[in-house]
DNA sequence: CCCATATGAGACATAGGTGTATCATGTGGT
DNA sequence: ACCACATGATACACCTATGTCTCATATGGG
């Protein structure tokens, strides 16, 4: 069920056991994100760490909390701005965002549950409000979306989709592959029959 | 902000305070709902009580949380039932239900986020998972959802759709008599513009 | 081979939450 | 007025998590 992500090794060609900075931050995201009041030894027990080693990178638990918080942020920015990056329609875009975003759910969903008081995440976290604002306003400029439908209304849909969608693949219900096109369909077009 | 539900106070024609111990679980479920791992102290100051006389009518901190969830079961099974008493299509009885369970927003939050262990609490929360799968599945006989559909992707969009409406209610951004019809429309119809 | 560095394990003090007991006070009913 | 009872405040012991420290070990580079 682990999945580390390999940035290095690059110069040597030995496999490289990936840093002990980002497994923790990997069994943080999983841990805290199914139980935000998850203790450090639950922490440093699933990265295979000591508890003492956990300190030493992150001294104070606020420190971790904010670590995960902006590699969350890093990760899920990446991802829509790959979304973004090919020009066309904002229903395109909404579609590529989705597929790229919904594998992102667990660093989504702890984004959602974990409240960090730095004072660079909140300003991160308000520019993502803002760039699915643009996105909305977008479709409805478009035609794709009503535009007496409230803007919050709209990203609110989009966010619980995006939930949905990572919680239905997770849990084995749903194929990957289909996890965007039904999320996509459902959103613009809802649960009723055609 | 707070709401008292007054159920005493029949038999005299005075004016009744309501009993510390909804008092209590009213509390808990604003503050353990906002956060799961709230301190007791937390409650009972919210609940306007000392943390000793809470201690009395829940020993435990586990006794509290099964009540709340006990509460939160009752009422929204209520609702619910209310929903479902008066014939007709299954299209009528979501709308229904939407109307009858959005208010109960918050209880229905705190059913998702906490988690109990007691047996009874577990058996009633199976049941009304299999209440709304039926309700579901009388939605495919009727042909308002496509029989392909998945079922959970179903129950997980009328969940959302619940959460998603409270909160923009709660938050004032959305009038209280609009939300059942545009969570109801958006289930079925989804944003896109017809 | 030797050494710098990082790690794991454990001991330790501290803080905060939980649960219990006690006591003074206030309120309602008789 | 009196009494039974509930409440609030306080003190207390207990437990868990946190954060710091020390020491033995291993690993990797020079």
């Amino acid at each position: 069920m682990e999945m580390f992500s390999v940035r290095a090794g690059v110069m040597t060609g030995k496999a490289l056991r990936p840093p002990m900075r980002e497994a923790i931050l990997d069994a943080a995201v999983t841990v805290l994100g199914q139980n935000p009041g998850a203790s450090l030894a639950e922490v440093a027990a699933r990265a295979g760490v000591g508890r003492a080693s956990l300190h030493r990178h992150f001294p104070k638990r606020s420190d971790l909390i904010d670590a995960v918080v902006r590699q969350c942020l890093d990760e899920t920015a990446a991802a829509t701005e790959a979304g973004v990056r090919g020009a066309g329609t904002a229903r395109e875009t909404l579609l590529r965002t989705l597929e790229a975003v919904i594998p992102l759910g667990d660093r989504f969903h702890f984004l959602m549950s974990v409240t960090s008081d730095a004072a660079d995440v909140t300003a991160r976290y308000q520019a993502d409000l803002e760039w699915l604002a643009q996105l909305v306003d977008r479709l409805k400029e478009e035609g794709v979306i009503a535009s007496e439908t409230p803007r919050a209304w709209v990203a609110a849909n989009i966010d619980a989709q995006i939930w949905i969608a990572w919680t239905e693949v997770a849990a084995g219900r749903l194929a990957p592959a289909d996890a965007a096109g039904l999320a996509f369909r459902t959103l613009l077009e809802g649960l009723g029959r055609r």
